[in-house]
DNA sequence: ATGAACATGTAAATAGTTACATGATTCA
DNA sequence: TGAATCATGTAACTATTTACATGTTCAT
């Protein structure tokens, strides 16, 4: 489970509110770890227990906003987690099972889900290819930058992957 | 959720007890839907309330082995869930995690860890050619065979790209 | 002063994981 | 006959999702 480890990295690039770490999320880290705005505060309150985190009440904010900071103790715990034994990936792809199913009855809409899909993995590419242009017009000279960088473009590989593969999908089963 | 349905695909194609879906699951459609035997036999029990398999016990087998058959009404739901509505996929994906956390402290045993993951996908990438050579030597002529095909192609598309990630991460990781 | 937007949180349901238990057959 | 193995299952726990609730500030 690395929701508490996304959590304690996106503080330690830099402290904020849950409101503003699900903002982040969602554009961020959260392309390769989603979480609610339910999950991200429950787990704030789990590190404000274990003491990784601290939190201060933000003044002349709407609801009562606090603001999230990690704690020397819990940069030790990422740093634990960094270097910790690491599992393969535990793989759920539904549109795999999808087509495995489409192979043994009929598979009635689904290619109209398909082009959805499509389009979705395509607007996904523009936006990471954005944030490229954006965030990386030359090459970072730092390691964070040059690992952020990394794992952009293998969110741009996996896209650049699931529209190849929603297409030639699409064209099998438009061809009978 | 997508494990009923992938145990009536499974069905589908043939039918057979608890145990050996969940070798097959090892073998095949698990490699994209992971399931214990745990969630296979709950699983299972709840298709056989909802009527969509059968079970009758076998005779002469270890245990008390129970033999599961799809049902017409189990036939009907797989198609129609074939043709629902499709969301993305809602990715978590450790590894990007822990590189962006080796940004932001020291990535400590992580390469080692890396090199056992490497290991690990060059190993799954080895079976899914051998897989693709014993099951596919000429290309299918059915669409279920192509779509299997298909669906194979992109499990050895997906290693290929995390072995090809995995390289890049440690390269970076070991230059400073 | 009131409604809109924001920030945080509670509660319940579902899904997935881990550890352990039980019954039946096989084979030394 | 008893240990090993196989097949099925129970129980407890953790994680995730969905729906809803409450309090605060800001702009009208």
């Amino acid at each position: 489970m690395s929701l508490p480890h996304a959590i304690l990295t996106s503080l330690a690039e830099r402290p904020g509110s849950g409101s503003e770490l699900a903002r982040r999320f969602d554009r961020s880290i959260g392309h390769f770890w989603q979480a609610t705005h339910q999950q991200i505060y429950r787990e704030l309150a789990r590190l404000e227990a274990s003491a990784w985190v601290e939190a201060t009440a933000v003044e002349g904010a709407p609801g009562r906003k606090r603001r999230y900071r990690i704690l020397p103790a819990g940069r030790q715990e990422l740093e634990r987690w960094t270097g910790a034994a690491l599992a393969p990936p535990a793989i759920r792809d539904e549109l795999m099972v999808r087509l495995r199913a489409a192979g043994e009855v009929d598979p009635g809409d689904l290619t109209h889900e398909l082009d959805r899909l499509l389009n979705h993995h395509r607007a996904q590419l523009a936006t990471y290819e954005a944030v490229r242009e954006r965030d990386f017009p030359h090459p970072p000279a730092s390691r964070t930058g040059l690992l952020q960088l990394l794992v952009l473009d293998e969110g741009i590989a996996f896209e650049r992957q699931r529209i190849a593969f929603c297409e030639a999908a699409l064209a099998l089963l438009r061809n009978p």
